[in-house]
DNA sequence: AAATCTCTTTCCAGCGCTGTACATTATCGG
DNA sequence: CCGATAATGTACAGCGCTGGAAAGAGATTT
C-alpha cells in the first residue's frame, strides 16, 4: 500500500516532484495548485489536492526563497529581550507582522557594541528581507557606514543617520511633561534616574535634556547631584542608586525614571525606607509597560504610542522592501503621561 | 574604477561567483576561503580574501541552506512572548542557541488552538532544524497526529506524547511544597487562584492537584470555593478574581498562585482591600520571575530551573536533530522556593 | 473544415551555494 | 631522478522551488 510508503523509517521529505508523480502532472501544475492559481480545471486541483493530502506535502520554504528573493521574514533587533518594554514591543512587532505576512526574528544584542555591529553586517545576509533594529550603543556614524543595504528602520534616539529611516517619540518633550507634572503637582527638588555610569546613551541624553529644560523654565535650579547614576539598565541597579542618595542625605520630593525598571526600584527603595510615595516623593517612569499598573502604588508612566510606533517602522520598512532608495524619513509617533498613583493628577 | 561598481544605485548583491571570477579562481575555492578549510595557500587565500572584501561579499545564507539542508535555525513556539516567564525563557534559549550556533525565531500561539496547530504543521517546514514548543492547549493526541518529522522538544505539562520528548518540572510536588510551606507557616484556610473558567489547562491541573495533596496530608478539608476562577492569564484578571473573593466575603490566609502575573495581581487585590501581606494572607507565585523581587512585599514564588531547562531542552533537540529516531524522553528538571517576604521562611 | 482564440498544462532554466569526483601540482623517500 | 603520496584547485551536478515560454486542447468563428 501506499500508506506503508507514508510510514517509512523516515518519512523522507515530500517534494513537489513527487505529488506530481502520484498525481501524474508535472511540477508546475502541483504548484500551482499550493499558490491557488486560478486557471487549473477543477478535475485536475482535485486529485492533485488528494495526492498533496496523501503525502502529506509541505512546501520547502527555503527552497521557495531561493526562488522568489524573498524570505518573508524580519529580524527584529533589540537589547534584551526580556526587558518590559522590549518584550512588549515583540510582541506587537510579532502581531503587526503576521498581519503583513512577515515572520519575525528577533536578535537580543545586550546593548553590546559588537553584538549590535554584527546585525548590520554579515549576519543577516539574505535571511530577511529587512531588519527594525534599536541600536543602544551605536551611533550614527558607525550606522552609517554597516548599512549594507538590507532595508533597515532604526528605533529609538541612539542614531540616526540621514539616509536611514527611523521612528521615534519626541523624547524631549516627554520628559518635559513629566517634569512638569512633578512640578504642577508641588515637587522642587526632582531627581533624574537613570544615566548609567559614565556612559550615557542617546536616549537618555534626550529624556534628561527635556527634564533639565523643564527645571529651567519653572525656574528650579538643575542640582548635578540629583542626577542619579545606576551601574546598569536593572530595577537592581535603580534600588540601590536610590538607595545611596538616600543614605548619602540627599533630599528629594520627586523622581523621573528613565524607564519603568529603574522606576520599580526607586518604588522599593522609597519604600524600604520608609518613604511615602507620592506623599513624600512622587515617582514617574517610563514606557508605561505592564508593570506600570501593578507596582503599589501603581507607576505614573510616560507612554509611548506602541502600535503607533510598531505600525510606522513596518511602514516605512515596507516601503524600502518595495523598493525606495531615498533618503531617510524621521517619522515621529505621540506620547501620553499616564497618570496612576506614584504621581496623580492634581486637583 | 571598481569602488563605483560598488555605489551604484542598487549595490547588487555580491555573488560567491563574482568573487570568484575577481579572483580568478573557481566558485569552490572561495567557498573554502570563506568556511576556513585548511587546505588553501596561503597566497590564494589572501587574494580570494581581498576579493571578497572588495565586493562586499556576504554569503547567502537562504541558498546555502538549500544547498546543505541545514537551516541553522530553531523555533521557539510559546504562547506569549510579553508573559515574564515566557520572556525571560526566550532569553535564555536565545543566549544558548547562540552558544550553540543557532539562531531563534519566536512563534506566538496566544494560546490559540490554531496557531498551536499551525506550529506544528505547515509552518515550519524546511524554515528551521527543529521546534522548541510549549504548547496550551494541544493536547498529547493532537500533537501525537501532527507531529510532522521535524525534530521537536515539548515543554510544560498539556502535553506528553509518548514518542516526543518533553522537559517540564514536577508541578505536583513544586504544588506541594508551595502549599506545605504555607501550612508551616500556619495558614489553614489556603486558596488557589489561577483557574480558568471551564477550561483548566494541563499545567494548571497539575499544580492545583498538588496543592490538594498538601491540604489532604495535613488533614486540611478541601474547600471547592477556594479554587478562584480567573477570566484570562493577566494580573488584571488575577486582581479580580481575588477581589470579588474577597467581597464575597470569602476568608482565606494564604493564596498559592498558578503564575507570577496571578500573584502580583493578588497583592495588589489584599493591598487595596486593606490586607496586609503575609500578616493576613501570605501569596506564594510561581515562576520566580523578576517580578517576584521587586513587588511590594516581595513575592516568594516556585522557581523552574530555567537554565537546566533550557539546557535539557536543546540537548534533547540536538539528538533529534543528529537523527535520534527513538520514543520520547521525558526530563524533569529541578525547582525551588525562593522564600521571600509574601510568605516568608517560617521561624 | 480550416483558422483563430483562449484556457490549461508542461518544459526547463535558473536562484546561490556546497559536496563529490576528478585534475593538477607539490613533496618526498628510496 | 622516478613513482607514489599528499596537498591544492576545478568542474559540475544537484538542493526544491518558481517564472516565463511554449506547447496542447478545446471552443468559437468564418
Amino acid at each position: 500500500m501506499d500508506r506503508t510508503e507514508l510510514d517509512g523509517i523516515d518519512m523522507a521529505r515530500v517534494r513537489l516532484i513527487d505529488v506530481a508523480e502520484l498525481a501524474g502532472v508535472s511540477m508546475k501544475t502541483v504548484s500551482n495548485v499550493v499558490h491557488s492559481y486560478p486557471h487549473v480545471a477543477p478535475a485536475l486541483r482535485k486529485k492533485v489536492q488528494a495526492a498533496i493530502d496523501q503525502l502529506g506535502y509541505r512546501p520547502n520554504l527555503t527552497a521557495r526563497r531561493l526562488a522568489t528573493g524573498k524570505t518573508g521574514m524580519i529580524a527584529l533587533a533589540i537589547p534584551e529581550i526580556d526587558h518590559p518594554y522590549f518584550s512588549e514591543l515583540s510582541r506587537h512587532m510579532a502581531e503587526e507582522a503576521t498581519r503583513r505576512g512577515y515572520r519575525v526574528i528577533i536578535e537580543q544584542t545586550l546593548s553590546d557594541p559588537d553584538l549590535e555591529r554584527a546585525v548590520l553586517s554579515d549576519r543577516e545576509a539574505g535571511l530577511v528581507d529587512g531588519v527594525i533594529f534599536h541600536p543602544v550603543r551605536m551611533e550614527t556614524l558607525d550606522i552609517a557606514k554597516l548599512d549594507a543595504g538590507t532595508p533597515l528602520v532604526l528605533l529609538g534616539e541612539a542614531a540616526m543617520p540621514v539616509m536611514t529611516d527611523h521612528v521615534m517619540i519626541d523624547n524631549v518633550a516627554a520628559a518635559l511633561d513629566a517634569t512638569r507634572h512633578l512640578l504642577a503637582s508641588g515637587c522642587r527638588r526632582i531627581a533624574f534616574l537613570g544615566v548609567i555610569a559614565a556612559d550615557i546613551t542617546g536616549s537618555t541624553k534626550q529624556r534628561l535634556l527635556g527634564y533639565q529644560q523643564g527645571l529651567l523654565e519653572a525656574n528650579v535650579p538643575l542640582d548635578p547631584e540629583l542626577v542619579f547614576t545606576a551601574q546598569e539598565f536593572t530595577a537592581e541597579a535603580g534600588l540601590r542608586s536610590v538607595t545611596e542618595a538616600i543614605e548619602r542625605g540627599m533630599r528629594f520630593d520627586g523622581v523621573v525614571c528613565r524607564d519603568d525598571r529603574f522606576a520599580i526600584g526607586a518604588l522599593k527603595a522609597l519604600h524600604d525606607s520608609g518613604r511615602s510615595v507620592p506623599e513624600d516623593v512622587a515617582v514617574v517612569g517610563w514606557d508605561n509597560t505592564f508593570l506600570a499598573a501593578y507596582t503599589s502604588p501603581t507607576l505614573t508612566s510616560v507612554a509611548p504610542k506602541k502600535t503607533a510606533l510598531v505600525a510606522a517602522a513596518f511602514d516605512l520598512l515596507e516601503e524600502r522592501i518595495a523598493g525606495y532608495r531615498g533618503v531617510g524619513r524621521h517619522v515621529i509617533v505621540g506620547h501620553s503621561l499616564e497618570l496612576r498613583e506614584s504621581a496623580p493628577r492634581t486637583p
